[in-house]
DNA sequence: TGATTCTGGTTTAACGATTAACCAACACGA
DNA sequence: TCGTGTTGGTTAATCGTTAAACCAGAATCA
């Protein structure tokens, strides 16, 4: 492998010399600034990061904890910090947290004895990571108070709510996966807040939910909002073995707008989240915490997106058997 | 932060014989080592990998390179790769190539230039990643030459197609998303193998593919098989569009077992890759390869598992207009 | 002319861990 | 009593890069 000592001995000239010439320190000649840089090109010399870690004292990466690597939004956010991570030179080093919070505690000291510069946290449903040693940055929901950026999950849901509400709908149920995920609770809570007096909600989780739904629609709910995608397929599925369809007898929501969203039939009215976005202000804002800024007093909140598609319609009170 | 330096310093004592003690290295006396050891879990010692790296010439982490971080296996593979590779102190630095080889060669550039031990790359669709200056493994598909490990998709492709064949379909669509893919390619091969002289076989790809197939189905065809669920769940979109039903007028298989595939009415039939196998004996070769051996002559094939649910059923003739 | 300031370098010392080579003291066998 | 080990350490070099401090010669200034 090239070094910067095998360039400065070819050329007969210090290792300080290379290293000021390769990144434009001044104190070295025009000329001799070029025949180093030709004979750096001809080497293909790359600087070693390890050595260059070691001096500063910093690595360039940053570790990226997820709750559970198989949450399907997980490809589309670790594409998003990639990008955003790559744009400043910095790496991504993953780890997963198996389901459990413990577990999640050890993959980030892990990263931090791995010598990560900084900490992309997606906490586990219910957790509370510890604060660590090196910046941190927290992904989660507004109401999370350790949160740093996130999208408006109450506002997605609000702005779902206020959908369904303008179609008509006034009997409504609320459907969530699991009852101890904050950015589902949040989800919920928008969706309430966009419906509140303006049509009866009934509120209800996991299967145990989904397996009431039949009943309640034939008792006269006309829509089912969800807080995500494959639940909204599973409801679907449910509501059709039922001989109920969608949106004919219930118009259905969704979250996240996943591929399978739009390969839906028909295709599923939903909340988009600006991931891009999120990744962006997650890696400005670490960085500005490697670079010593204090950390931000409150979290930063991302606008979310109302997808309409056709699995939303407005209300039909033909189709409610008291008429 | 504490280091080797600190710790004989406390002690009195120089830094190798601290590196010894810790290291086990003998050389040291038992009530030193103690010591030592005691003072160092005091301070919460840990090693500095990037020093040890430096002298070492090995980081101890492996680049993953994915042709698209969005592909919904994604989660699954790097998590079995994570855990794989966790187990033998490796750690996992993730790249993208957004879709096309150009970038999928800066990826592993960047990667090689952080200084990654191997490269562990899922290629880009009808790409040759070109040998790199580190150990690398390809996950890929049997047909491929450069292939190191993966799933049997011929296999996979044969047990879905013998499956459609054993339950008595003659008329067979099977449906690809890009011709491109040599994956898509091997699976086709399998399903056509298996379907060999007993029943007719129609291939189409993509879109315009799935555009055909409600004509297809009403003109006799009663199985259409897709080389992916996501694939699968469109096309049940655009038959239901049709006013055609899964399994009651056509059966329909997805590929990949992922998530989507039993939250669908009817659940999906579908073909399971062992992913953590695949995963681990990935990681094993990489290590074989880091630690010199020459690289295997042929790539291994890991076994498929047909998972046969509700949307294929045995063809019925009565459904046949002919008739 | 003597003091000052550039210019274009070189030397030297780190960063933290590992490891080869060396060494004092003590024990043991011949 | 003299080699020969063994035990339990120490010193010093090294990995590749950076950066502070130093320095010789030329140019500038009063």
């Amino acid at each position: 492998m090239s070094s910067l000592k095998q360039i400065a001995a070819d050329i007969g000239v210090s290792v300080a010399t290379v290293s000021n010439a390769l990144t434009d320190k001044g104190r070295v000649s025009k000329e001799m600034a070029a025949r180093i840089r030709a004979r750096a090109e001809e080497l293909g010399y790359r600087p070693n990061v390890t050595a260059r870690a070691l001096k500063r004292g910093q690595t360039g990466i940053l570790g990226l904890v997820m709750p559970d690597l198989t949450n399907p939004l997980f490809p589309r956010i670790a594409q998003s910090l990639s990008d955003a991570a790559d744009a400043r030179q910095l790496g991504i080093l993953i780890a997963d947290s198996r389901r459990n919070a413990g577990e999640q505690e050890n993959a980030m000291r892990r990263l931090i004895d791995r010598g990560v510069d900084g900490l992309l946290v997606v906490p586990q449903k219910g957790s509370a990571p510890e604060p660590q040693a090196v910046p941190t940055v927290v992904i989660n929901t507004p109401s999370d108070p350790r949160n740093t950026v996130s999208a408006d999950h109450v506002g997605g849901g609000y702005l779902i709510g206020r959908h369904i509400a303008d179609m008509g709908h006034r009997n409504v149920v609320l459907l969530g996966g699991d009852a101890v995920s904050d950015v589902q609770q949040d989800r919920i809570a928008g969706m309430r807040r966009a419906l509140q007096g303006r049509a009866r909600v009934c509120v209800c989780w996991g299967a145990d939910g989904i397996a009431t739904l039949p009943l309640q629609v034939t008792n006269g709910a006309s829509a089912v909002l969800t807080t995500s995608d494959l639940l909204a397929l599973r409801v679907q599925s449910t509501l059709a073995s039922a001989g109920l369809s969608v949106p004919g007898d219930v118009s259905l929501t969704g979250f996240d707008d996943l591929p399978l969203a739009l390969a839906m039939h028909p295709p599923l009215s939903t909340v988009a989240q600006d991931v891009d976005r999120i990744a962006g202000r997650a890696i400005a804002i670490m960085c500005d915490l490697i670079a010593g800024q204090p950390a931000p007093v409150s979290g930063e909140t991302i606008p979310t997106r109302l997808v309409a598609r056709q699995s939303t319609t407005s209300f039909q009170p033909a189709a409610n058997p008291e008429t």
